[in-house]
DNA sequence: CAAATATACATAGAAAAACTATGTATGCAA
DNA sequence: TTGCATACATAGTTTTTCTATGTATATTTG
């Protein structure tokens, strides 16, 4: 058995919904618990995405437009599934793209110049 | 004349503090101004620091026993240096480190699957 | 069979981080 | 003299994620 260290949360910050609207793109359709579990295993356990975090992030998506949901019954369990609008597949191009050069900007400073040898 | 479309600041949070220690790791002392400078510098204005942002971080930084101060008139200004403590050396290896992988899970969250083509 | 864990949603209130706005002060350029 | 760049500082706001809690059903385990 191993501990996987989680990153402190602050990392997350900025990029959750990002994160979110991609997944979503990916799948045409997710639910909550689902998007938790996604983003565990493709985190290999390093973030772990809780309710509180998660629900509040899904529903301002929702107000702002950029998805729309349904309801189903599954084994007698209720699940809501969320789905990208046109404009949220618009905003997940952005976004994505947005985030990519920031991670570029980011490894620019964080590779150049390791002190003098 | 050209413009560079800032990043939009939700994603600096988590980072800021990392960012600022790595600056320090290279320099030895730095004063708040010149790390504003430097930070529009390496991202090619897309990371504008404010004030607001940045002397509070330095302060908690110096709380923290990371970094340590001093004081120097540069004509007829003050200037307050900022420079890593053996603590701040050692934390900054540390936060580095897990930005690096911090940022390898959210590329491997952001590349993979690009829908069936 | 009871208790714990997993599935599944939701929200109120706290904490943290960066921001806006403002203040002080000097030096230089238009 | 007006504005811009340099140089620090902080009060208060906003945003984001968190903790903690609540409801409810299904499954696993002791």
């Amino acid at each position: 058995m191993y501990m996987t260290t989680m990153y402190s949360k602050e990392l997350l910050k900025g990029t959750l919904t990002t994160i979110i609207l991609k997944l979503l793109a990916h799948n045409e359709k997710m639910y909550g618990y689902e998007i938790t579990q996604r983003v565990k295993l493709l985190s290999e356990g390093k973030i772990l995405l809780k309710e509180g975090s998660l629900y509040p992030a899904l529903h301002k998506l929702k107000n702002e437009g950029l998805v729309d949901t349904e309801k189903e019954m599954v084994d007698n369990r209720m699940r809501k599934y969320y789905y990208l609008t046109e404009k949220g597949n618009a905003s997940t191009l952005e976004k994505v793209n947005e985030l990519n050069q920031f991670i570029a900007t980011l490894q620019h400073i964080l590779i150049t110049k390791p002190q003098t040898s």
